[in-house]
DNA sequence: TGTTAGCACTCCGATCTTCCGAGTGCTAAT
DNA sequence: ATTAGCACTCGGAAGATCGGAGTGCTAACA
């Protein structure tokens, strides 16, 4: 962090304090700040004339700005920015807090499928930040097979069942080119557990590349089929946009900046086109926890008045999703940041495959 | 039909007519008719100031009621009610609309598990009524086992997979009150495999509570722990929110009568509590062909402004699931209906077994 | 008896005005 | 550099006005 919030000129702490004054109050009462209040506020002993000198400045610099002649000022974006970056101090979450989450993702996490598993903690996220929690389903990439199983249906079709981590069962329909018998099918998944299980899916993938192209010449027609199988049963399903999960959008509605129902309208739009809000999470796995994008920033448009808090989720110390809160821009950000690191790492831990 | 729309008086056919016309103006329109519009847009040659004894019949009757002194009349629930009962005749779906639908309900039931089938079809009447889809997971009860498998879980659980009619796996953690080993549990499946699969979950479950009963003196021990395990694997699973889909909300904030976002948020919180909507829908399932509540009729404080028009779709004649569209009141009935009905015949028919 | 024209009345909503308070920017004094 | 003072701006709330749409009622008419 800090990249964002360089400014061409330093700040004065004494304008530094008075802008985190102004945020501050500005998130918590939701109106414009005049200077006589942020005076009184401030705790500086100062009048409220000198608070317009300053104010006058970090206008100028593009930190706040007043809807109109006559009202206080509001943070722009580059003010969220620089007071997010270089003044906020974040608590950690309590103790208390910490656990009550830990019990809600632990029980979240006892046996449900990784899509259950992201709407839960979504739910979560949601209802204690009572605004929008966003999850994406987990990858299940380097996580171990189990076991696999194959049923013959009609035509040329068979259904893969593979068993991941103990947990989790996912099932595919493919395309086998010729119709196959239940024992034939039998031998295949036989072979195929006895070499494979215990691996990541990742790993069975290349390892299945690998073998065909290295042993093509003495493979027996049964390893031959078996993998072929076992590539198609593997094979990385598309990004869907079911991958990603959005709920509690209804919290939004309270929100005095969004009582504009073409604008809550869009938002809500926006929210049905996952695939963008993918990109935008996708956006985030490289940084290393709490990455917040402040309206504008995200680069969409619906999302305009609204920032996005977010974090990856690691597994074994690999990122395999990311969660977060969409709320106004005008948040408690004290408040969400360490909810949305805390509720990371519950969930990353709660993923790790149990002794 | 019918029954709900008697009236203690008989209403002339020219009242009949008028309030007919009435609806059909103010479903379009939106906007209360006055008594002017009304006698013009009639067809009968009759007066303004005819039309207004009509309508304070009308009104007497609770068919219709003016917002204010000097606005047209709107309907009421009760008009809105006769004139579906009564007057409102339904013109069969064109046959070029029937193929489209069918297509995509085809396209999204091949190799969806019952779930994702549900938010499909939510999604497509959503998408050609320009309002809210809601969709029940289709019960499973009445369909046949194909195989069952058990995989051993550390502890005293168990994974139960069940295959279901060629399509769809259910996966289930189950207790088994001692560690079970891979063979064992095998055993067990086989055995059951062996006696229960082609047979209905129902069928089944009712067989086991018999078996256990009849047979408890001389049964093996293998076969006690089968029908334990089968019962426990086959347990009826609990009503769970995510047995009813809803989706296409946000098409409901396009309309005038619903841009209060108070009242928004009401209803988008209802779409949330999804046990009551079952409830709704329940109430339906007895009904041969299409039901609608209107308005309050609903009995549901926050579909007060909205109707939903819903139909129970079957699978070999037995009712498996609800779907329907919810809107606001003032919605093209004659529109609605029909593509409800024949939406819920067509994913009836798409889910049937196929040959 | 049912229908119609006429008329007085009501009420909504759009538009405009007024007015107050909060807050600003600037200037001059400290 | 800070402050008090002051003129000025602006938004928004609270009326005031006004036109139009539509009504209910009455009296005349077929």
């Amino acid at each position: 962090m800090g990249v964002h919030g360089e400014l061409q000129y330093p700040l004065s702490e004494r304008a530094q304090h008075l802008l985190k004054v102004l945020v501050e109050r500005y998130i918590r009462e939701g109106e414009p700040v005049g200077s006589r209040t942020l005076a009184r506020e401030s705790g500086l002993d100062i009048s409220a004339a000198t608070v317009r000198n300053v104010m006058a400045d970090l206008e100028e610099m593009g930190l706040v700005r007043s809807p109109h002649t006559s009202a206080g000022r509001v943070p722009t974006v580059r003010g969220y920015r620089f007071f997010i970056d270089s003044l906020l101090k974040v608590e950690p979450l309590a103790p208390g807090q910490v656990r009550r989450l830990q019990a809600e993702i632990e029980e979240a996490a006892a046996g449900s499928d990784p899509h259950e598993l992201a709407e839960r903690a979504s739910g979560i996220l949601s209802e204690v930040t009572r605004m929008a929690g966003v999850v994406t389903v987990p990858r299940t990439e380097f996580r171990s097979l189990r076991q696999v199983e194959f049923l013959p249906l009609s035509g040329n079709r068979a259904l893969a069942i593979l068993v991941v981590d103990e947990r989790e069962v996912q099932n595919r329909v493919i395309e086998t080119g010729r119709p196959y018998g239940a024992e034939e099918l039998q031998r295949i998944s036989n072979y195929l557990n006895e070499h494979f299980a215990g691996l990541t899916l990742e790993e069975i993938r290349n390892r299945l590349v690998q073998d065909m192209e290295e042993t093509r010449a003495h493979m027996s027609r049964l390893m031959e089929e078996a993998i072929e199988m076992g590539r198609r049963a593997l094979a990385a399903p598309p990004e869907s946009e079911e991958d990603c999960v959005v709920s509690g959008e209804t919290q939004l509605m309270g929100f005095r900046e969004l009582s504009d129902v073409d604008k809550l309208r869009q938002l809500f739009e926006a929210f049905e086109h996952k695939r963008e809000l993918l990109g935008l999470l996708d956006r985030c796995v490289r940084a290393d926890g709490v990455r917040i994008f402040i309206g504008e920033e995200s680069g969409y448009e619906p999302l305009g008045e609204c920032s996005v808090v977010s974090a990856p989720y690691r597994v074994d110390g690999r990122v395999v999703g990311v969660l977060g809160v969409i709320g106004p821009t005008r948040m408690a950000y004290d408040r969400v940041i360490p909810i949305v690191d805390v509720t990371a790492r519950l969930l990353g831990a709660a993923l790790n495959p149990r002794a």
